[in-house]
DNA sequence: GACTATAGTTTACAACTGTAAACGTTGGGT
DNA sequence: ACCCAACGTTTACAGTTGTAAACTATAGTC
């Protein structure tokens, strides 16, 4: 399950606008991305093809035109890419990312609040094992410790 | 300053490489990534030059062979991947998104405790806008509200 | 019923990616 | 001095992506 969706940036718009809608038909999507991006119609016609063709969009006739809907959720795509970011980095440095992230995003009291609780109901483990393959990460320089010096993101430099 | 970076996933697998070792030659690069990827030399040298063209490595001339360095580090460059990933969705979803990641992400007790202090020290604003283009996000039908429900990501659904 | 506007489908085409073979150059060994 | 191994450079080629024009079918309108 959960396979790597591929949705490309120009495809994500479109994606984000049947998000939006519910249900939007190509002139719709077409409007709101020529607003934006700028984009033709032809343009549009071509995402909402590929996207159709990818199994991402489905078209319901109606009356004239077509309406098209997703069965994707935008949550879990998003978890998805999110995945192939993820996957460029060392499991040992994801924590060093997410403070940046924390710092970067920003967010209202009742936000921070929440992040607050989540962080508090995390299970933490013993030890986060390096799974980087041998010479793609200096972790296995000190392949026992359980953690990264307490850096923010930009700190991190390699001893080389 | 800062533009987007533009590195493939082929190409980061040889930053990796570079990032790791604080220099290498292709050879050592190919191995790694024949070990990791099934990649054949050529491959590699492909990918080399790619990356040199962009100017992310440079070569400097020692003995018979190079020996590849970056300039770019490594945490800076996954920043700016990270930003494309972000302006996907509303900045309003952004702390959301943080939430799932925190369940996600394995940690050491030492990991939280740092992001605890992060967010702790974390300015947080009286609104979060919502900076998406009308069309590509339900924010703009209650535009007033200043937090989301605090839903983990997966509960996030539309009201369409 | 013929015409036109509108929406969907095909074709186009350059740039970027993944993957690699072929080619050229040069330093070292014999 | 000559040849080979090793490394870098060129060329290749199919698939994906961004961007769009051209073509086709069809549903209302006059």
């Amino acid at each position: 399950m959960s396979e790597t969706l591929n949705i490309s940036d120009a495809e994500w718009e479109v994606m984000r606008v049947v998000w939006a809608s519910g249900e939007s038909t190509s002139k719709e999507i077409a409007q709101v991305l020529n607003d934006k991006r700028g984009w033709s119609q032809s343009t549009v016609k071509t995402l909402i093809g590929r996207l159709s063709s990818k199994g991402y969009l489905h078209a319901r006739k109606e009356a004239r035109h077509f309406v098209y809907i997703t069965h994707l959720e935008e949550p879990e795509s998003l978890k998805r890419e999110v995945e192939g970011m993820l996957s460029r980095i060392c499991s040992r440095k994801k924590p060093n990312l997410l403070a940046y992230l924390i710092e970067k995003i920003p967010m209202v009291a009742e936000d921070r609040a929440m992040l607050e609780e989540v962080l508090q109901n995390k299970q933490v483990v013993a030890e986060v094992p390096c799974d980087c393959h041998p010479g793609q990460c200096t972790c296995q320089l000190h392949a026992s410790s359980t953690i990264l010096p307490n850096l923010s993101l930009e700190e991190i430099k390699h001893e080389n």
